[in-house]
DNA sequence: GTTCTAGAAC
DNA sequence: GTTCTAGAAC
């Protein structure tokens, strides 16, 4: 059956709110350990004992173990260098079986700041998304009509008792996430946002290509540039305002130059405007794609597609575009072709702003 | 989309 | 030997 739910968080939480929740991204992987974030001072613990990353695709957590004493799950000793899944209903023990962690589905929505958007007037349906709950692939968060709490549930339990700071959960909401649907979550986290209003939001590429990338969402679901109809134009055309907006407000725009463009086949849902400073200085530019990405006709100038729109009424993507990412690195200021992405990078370097 | 890694390229 | 890429896995 159908229902509106949060889009899947993964949070891990102190149950006593010794520390705040950590949320842990969809494969960004976080490390945890002794310090201030956990309140750990166990120096048997290290400073970075786990590296811990959701799946949020497959409904779990898995975690590696990077401290020399050992991390376990359950009973298990992870080892150093290991990894191994956490699942639902299985314990996290952060060093020596100790500072206990639990997995849990659930589509709680009760956190204050998602609970405070459910609530806000100008929270609009369609800033729900829409999804469909399989129950029988994911049990634990299934049925439950009423949100349910986590100090609902009851505790697992103990053969040794830890002291109450020790304890915490370790929340997995929602699991019907796909990394391809990344962009709306990201457009509905506050924090992420650097713009918005009535039609669109702005965030930052999580993976910025260049010294400075955003992205123009529009708050309306369009899956593609296939989906553009006429009625889009004049939101295309406030996209492109937003983004000239972006540049204008950019310390750095009297050096850099911008391009404002969509990908013609883009991995990610959800239509975005790239607004992207072509410097190309960027550690997480890595490969081909990437660079042909945003230098060939791959990249459609955001005024071509409205101007295609005005004209055609629809967005048509020609015919081999999807090969114009395997062409030889060129590099988009001298022409001149580059044999790998580190001697590109290194000629990009000449043409830099002195 | 990113990460990981085998094996190609050097 | 190291660097780098392409494709699989996620």
């Amino acid at each position: 059956r159908w229902r509106y739910v949060e889009m899947p968080v993964c949070l891990l939480v102190s149950e006593d709110d010794s520390h705040k929740p950590i949320q842990l991204h969809p494969q960004q992987p976080v490390t945890l350990g002794r310090g201030p974030q956990t309140k750990i001072k166990d120096k048997k613990c290290s400073r970075e004992q786990v590296e811990l990353r959701a799946d949020c695709s497959r409904g779990f957590i898995t975690v590696k173990q990077l401290g020399v004493n050992p991390t376990s799950v359950d009973d298990v000793v992870v080892g150093k260098d290991n990894q191994v899944t956490i699942k639902p209903g299985q314990r996290l023990y952060l060093v020596n079986q100790q500072y206990p962690y639990r997995v849990k589905f659930t589509e709680d929505t009760s956190t204050p700041r998602s609970a405070a958007d459910l609530t806000t007037p100008s929270k609009r349906p369609h800033q729900m998304i829409r999804e469909k709950i399989k129950s029988p692939a994911n049990p634990a968060s299934t049925p439950h009509t009423d949100h349910h709490r986590m100090s609902d549930d009851s505790p697992p339990p103990k053969k040794t008792l830890p002291s109450e700071s020790d304890k915490s959960i370790l929340v997995f909401q929602g699991s019907a996430g796909h990394w391809s649907q990344g962009l709306k979550v990201s457009m509905q986290d506050p924090k992420m946002q650097v713009y918005k209003d009535d039609r669109v939001v702005v965030i930052k590429d999580k993976y910025p290509k260049a010294r400075y990338h955003w992205l123009v969402l529009p708050w309306d679901s369009i899956s593609s540039l296939k989906a553009l109809r006429s009625e889009h134009v004049e939101l295309l055309k406030h996209m492109q305002r937003v983004g000239d907006q972006m540049v204008q407000q950019c310390p750095d725009a009297h050096k850099l130059s911008f391009r404002l463009g969509y990908h013609a086949i883009p991995s990610m849902s959800h239509v975005h405007l790239h607004v992207i400073s072509q410097d190309f200085d960027s550690p997480c530019l890595k490969n081909k794609k990437h660079w042909n990405s945003f230098t060939t006709d791959y990249f459609v100038e955001s005024q071509d597609v409205i101007a295609m729109l005005e004209h055609d009424g629809k967005v048509t993507v020609k015919d081999g575009t999807s090969e114009l990412l395997k062409l030889p690195l060129r590099c988009c200021f001298c022409h001149k072709e580059q044999p790998t992405i580190p001697k590109l990078k290194e000629h990009l370097k000449t043409h830099l702003p002195s």
